[in-house]
DNA sequence: TATATAATTAGTTGTTTAGCTAATTATAGA
DNA sequence: TCTATAATTAGCTAAACAACTAATTATATA
């Protein structure tokens, strides 16, 4: 029971569904693209990826200086609930705005939404 | 999306994921059966128990002066998120002891299980 | 109609948690 | 090897929440 608690607590906050969603269509993502994405501090965009990794929900992968996320296809007992949260929120508004930010985020190469993110411009202006 | 969020953060309490799974195997319960059944005050069990109404879980009829409850089964929707329940705790410890309590409680009538709450004995002692 | 009582709601308290900034860790490249 | 930097962890604060007791509401029965 405890394991599916920690399930449900992972997925029951808005940032952190949003981060499952998105996940749904982006076989991976950054940690600096979900901090874009969510707008708010690496620091709480790793807190609430380490939740959802510690829950089981998301796995990742080191690839130099960034970590990639994905959700965890290898536990099969994770698709009713992919499936449920699909069949609830098709057609959701938020979702939609959301998808249409990750496509502009996603086409943006790490290093460069990482300058951003520490206050430089969007390109190297030399 | 909110919808959604409303029916997992209904579900990411452990007293409340209790009352879920109970009424997985009950067709439907009265608060002084989940009061009696959590250990909590009926207060508490109250509160609970709205908060997973309000999310569109469950259900509940008045007759007299009980108030029983149920899964809101006419959702169909909800249905993937019974069966991966469902799926998760099978085998459960915490579930296995939780059914074994509830036939105990189901098995005294309302009447006598809210004396026996309210400090009296467990049968009128007249 | 008056009393007893099951359930809910209001109000309070302690714990959990989401967010931030600052410090630390680990990796890439000069 | 030293510096820059992506990510995580530590420490803090404010908001959310679960539990309790007390007050209120609604129903049954004497």
């Amino acid at each position: 029971m405890d394991g599916l608690l920690s399930i449900l607590k992972a997925l029951s906050d808005k940032n952190r569904l949003r981060i499952f969603c998105a996940l749904l269509s982006y076989e991976e993502l950054c940690a600096c693209q979900i901090t874009e994405f969510l707008q708010v501090t690496g620091a709480t965009a790793s807190r609430h990826l380490s939740i959802m990794v510690n829950a089981g929900i998301l796995k990742n992968r080191k690839d130099g200086r960034w970590i990639y996320f994905r959700l965890n296809t290898e536990d099969l007992s994770l698709e009713p609930v992919i499936n449920w949260v699909k069949l609830k929120l098709d057609g959701s508004n938020q979702v939609g705005k959301d998808l249409k930010a990750l496509k502009q985020i996603a086409s943006i190469p790490c290093e460069d939404l990482c300058r951003k993110q520490r206050g430089g411009a969007s390109r190297p202006n030399k």
